[in-house]
DNA sequence: CCAAAAGTGTTAGGACTACACCCATGT
DNA sequence: ACATGGGTGTAGTCCTAACACTTTTGG
């Protein structure tokens, strides 16, 4: 218990920054410059900074390294990872935030210096330096979770969007079939889950949907649980 | 982005133990022995040491400080707090971990220097230092959710115990009165929850109960709901 | 009129709530 | 026998999965 016991670190600030992309989960990775893991892809991140929070050091990494920016946006708190030898270079302990952000947010704009860029979560995993595969199942795992539960599915749309852009994002990050009647119920039957605009967006062809922006509610009770595990049949043809 | 905008600083390590004792839940809290915050109650906790992985850190302070020990235990992050002036000491950044243990685990046994002490979670709330209240919080609120969806309310019962020993958990944690006839069904009806060890435990009066430990299982699903918010009704006498 | 996508109706089944009721044991 | 807590049966209700079907538009 005397100080000299008390080790002195630094604190990394890693982000999982995640969006829904020409119908893939995608993730934002930037590749190494420097040793170690030089030329590997890696989750964007940086150190933490006097007399900076954590939260708002992942809000400066995010727009630095990444460009990101802006009120659409999820950020919370993923985990802490502070394995001895995680880092090479001397120890390292990363506090990991997960981002939702929408669609097309900027794919490597803002920033220039950056090399920040969107790949396919199922490309990179297995791929990444440092421990940051782990990092990234956790994050996946965690967005999965929150759209059981909250009404976060919001955060990948843009401001004006679908109930069935909002289905693309639940059956792209759970990687499941979503029925498209049962969950329009759902949806439009949850308290302050979306609100409708008056909007409606034409497609090339068929009935016009309409537009909705995200509403007050953040926790979705009863929840939509994504029940069993692989679950990929969903064929049914309307009209015999 | 040189080398000179790194921080380096301490990582603390703080725990929420808690436990059900006389149908309280309740929380280790250590008394301050030093300034800042001397005298008044604090979660145990300690600094980092070289070399030393998180959690062997929070398993170390849990010994060291509470003379909590040994293998009925579950220990599990919680999160991470790093507010610039949360300590009036410098610069630390506190890593959480919650704690899950057994009823008599050793009120303050193994350790002596220590001065950790047992105390209902309801009269510790409000007092503590630093940013420990909200800690002590965000542990509940997770040890809370961690009965609705998975199994670890035997975390808090010995080596064996009776439904009515787990009701009871769940009851003191949720502070809401739950049904012992659906509960019976709902655990013993989930697959690996509990597993009967064919001992009974004699009450002074009445029917004997059935002993159980801990199954295999950590997920529960469909889990159990704490659903509305209040709910102290709870008025059920059985023979009319 | 046809294709395509949005949205509504309906039904069977699973799970939970709320209770009545039976069971096992010491006094 | 009786009090006391353990455990089972059962009906109503909510929610969901599954799927038929209607609506709304552009070609």
């Amino acid at each position: 218990m005397t100080d000299r016991e008390h080790l002195y670190l630094r604190i990394a600030v890693d982000l999982v920054v995640l969006t829904v992309r020409d119908g893939e989960l995608q993730a934002l990775a930037i590749t190494r410059g420097n040793e170690p893991f030089r030329g590997r892809p890696a989750l964007p991140g940086g150190f933490l900074r006097a007399g900076e929070d954590l939260l708002d050091a992942a809000v400066r990494e995010l727009r630095e390294e990444t460009g990101v920016d802006g009120d659409r946006l999820h950020l919370e708190q993923l985990s802490v990872y502070g394995a001895p030898g995680r880092d090479p270079r001397g120890r390292v302990v990363s506090v990991a935030f997960l981002a939702l952000v929408p669609n097309p947010p900027s794919p490597t704009a803002g920033s220039d210096a950056s090399t920040a860029s969107w790949a396919p979560v199922a490309e990179l995993a297995g791929t990444l330096a440092f421990d940051h595969d782990r990092i990234l199942a956790d994050g996946v795992e965690r967005a999965r979770s929150r759209l059981e539960f909250t009404t976060l599915a919001t955060a990948f749309c843009p401001a004006e969007f679908t109930i069935g852009d909002l289905r693309e994002v639940y059956e792209v990050v759970w990687g499941r079939r979503v029925d498209q009647r049962n969950f329009s119920r759902k949806v439009l039957g949850t308290p302050g889950f979306v609100e409708a605009t008056g909007g409606k967006r034409m497609p090339e062809v068929g009935r016009p949907a309409a537009l909705y922006r995200s509403g007050p509610a953040a926790a979705l009770n009863p929840p939509i649980l994504r029940s069993v595990e692989p679950g990929l049949s969903g064929a049914d043809q309307g009209a015999a």
